[in-house]
DNA sequence: TCTGGGGTCCTAGGACCC
DNA sequence: TCTGGGGTCCTAGGACCC
């Protein structure tokens, strides 16, 4: 049967949050940054686009495009109860809301249509109940037979867009829109087909199937299928999203670091920002994957396995601190990550060292004082106070499961 | 004006066992 | 004594997304 699915794309989300909740914002140039040094700009308002400003932009170089820009460290905790009140008045519509990431969301309506008269009526109630309900907050409404189509329709016009693609005019859509605009095709991809003479939807729709799977393997045939504008995906529920593969964090150091003791120590703050996200969901892992950026931006991973799973900070930490020993050091350190998959669900805190209750229970209390009174309220006697910190969401976050996390 | 953070999926090679 | 192939697990890296 033929599906209608919706697409909805917050405009510049976290910029119009706060301006939303600080008047003086609105009608200003800001963009929404994190709280390290190093930091970039999360989103930027219109006005700031219009000077040019970008996200992954640094600060500096925002404020050199736009001398009077207002810079906003941004407040994770707004933005993710903004996304559930957004998410409750989808749900007035469909039961069916996949929420693609904190500012994004697939909505199958095709079971609602009746009840609102059309699929259009559908799209202009829901912009309005969040205007009511939410204050100036816009959003970009891309309606199509599909997930890939009703994407592309939300980004076509922005803001607060409402494009409906119908299936009769996706071909003539399709000839001319370069290949990077599906949701699918990035850069590489879109380079590897420049060379083969592959610009466009309609070129790639037209390429033969076994060209496309020499060059791309297993996607190859699915990038001409999108190219055709098919896609059979099915819009996924919260309730039916699958349990998740990985759990880390990882962040830039204000400083370049050498010195092994100094990298312990963020190691062990990562450890405990992802061990504490692991037994909020009911995770653990038997690999433990170490990630380091060098100063000059090369990159590189180095994983350990383990017989049974863990969860428990400290053990977390321990694994990716032997790690850390096989490595030797070819230059200062940018950024340290910390991460955990293989991961196992509904699972107790499991020790590495099964004696260790004293740890356990350390840890369970902590987990309990640190819900009640707020991130690193207490933490491991090592952590010091320079380590608190409050970067901002990223937009990948998702509500529910351990995806919510406000520990970011 | 020096470059964020959190995920998923896929590939390819090596070790090991049968 | 030499050789083949399949399956599984593990590691490392790279592509993509927001």
């Amino acid at each position: 049967m033929k599906k209608t699915i919706m697409h909805i794309d917050m405009n510049a989300f976290f910029a119009s949050v706060e301006q939303q909740v600080n008047p003086a914002l609105r009608g200003k140039p800001i963009a929404v940054i994190g709280s390290n040094e190093r930091t970039v700009v999360t989103t930027a308002s219109y006005e700031a686009r219009a000077y040019g400003v970008k996200t992954g932009m640094t600060k500096h170089e925002a404020k050199w495009l736009c001398p009077h820009i207002i810079l906003v460290g941004g407040d994770t905790s707004r933005y993710t109860d903004t996304c559930h009140r957004l998410v409750e008045i989808y749900q007035q519509y469909t039961p069916i809301v996949e929420v693609y990431s904190i500012d994004e969301a697939f909505l199958d309506i095709t079971g609602s249509i009746p009840l609102f008269g059309s699929a259009e009526n559908t799209a202009r109630n829901i912009k309005r109940d969040i205007h009511q309900r939410l204050g100036r907050l816009t959003c970009s409404i891309g309606i199509a037979h599909n997930k890939l189509l009703a994407k592309l329709g939300s980004d076509m016009k922005k803001p607060d867009g409402l494009v409906i693609i119908q299936q009769e005019d996706v071909m003539r859509l399709l000839e001319h829109l370069p290949v990077k605009e599906l949701c699918g095709i990035g850069t590489q991809i879109e380079s590897r087909l420049s060379v083969m003479g592959i610009r466009t939807c309609g070129e790639l729709g037209r390429a033969s199937i076994a060209v496309l799977k020499n060059q791309f393997g297993v996607i190859g045939e699915r990038l001409k299928l999108m190219a055709l504008g098919i896609d059979d995906s099915p819009a996924v529920p919260m309730e039916q999203e699958p349990d998740a593969k990985s759990v880390g964090h990882s962040m830039t150091l204000d400083r370049d670091v050498s010195d092994v003791e100094t990298l312990e120590q963020h190691i062990l703050h990562l450890s405990e920002m992802v061990g504490r996200r692991l037994r909020h969901g009911g995770y653990a892992g038997r690999t433990v994957t170490l990630t380091l950026r060098y100063t000059n931006f090369d990159t590189f991973t180095r994983r350990s396995s383990i017989k049974s799973s863990l969860n428990n900070s400290i053990d977390i930490y321990m694994v990716a601190k032997d790690i850390l020993e096989t490595i030797r050091l070819q230059q200062t350190v940018r950024l340290v990550g910390v991460s955990v998959c293989n991961l196992t669900r509904n699972v107790a805190q499991i020790p590495l060292f099964p004696n260790d209750r004293t740890r356990q229970a350390a840890t369970r209390v902590m987990d309990e004082i640190n819900d009640r009174y707020g991130d690193f309220f207490i933490t491991w006697g090592t952590l010091i106070e320079r380590y608190r910190h409050k970067g901002v969401i990223s937009p990948s976050w998702r509500p529910g499961g351990v995806k919510h996390n406000n520990y970011a």
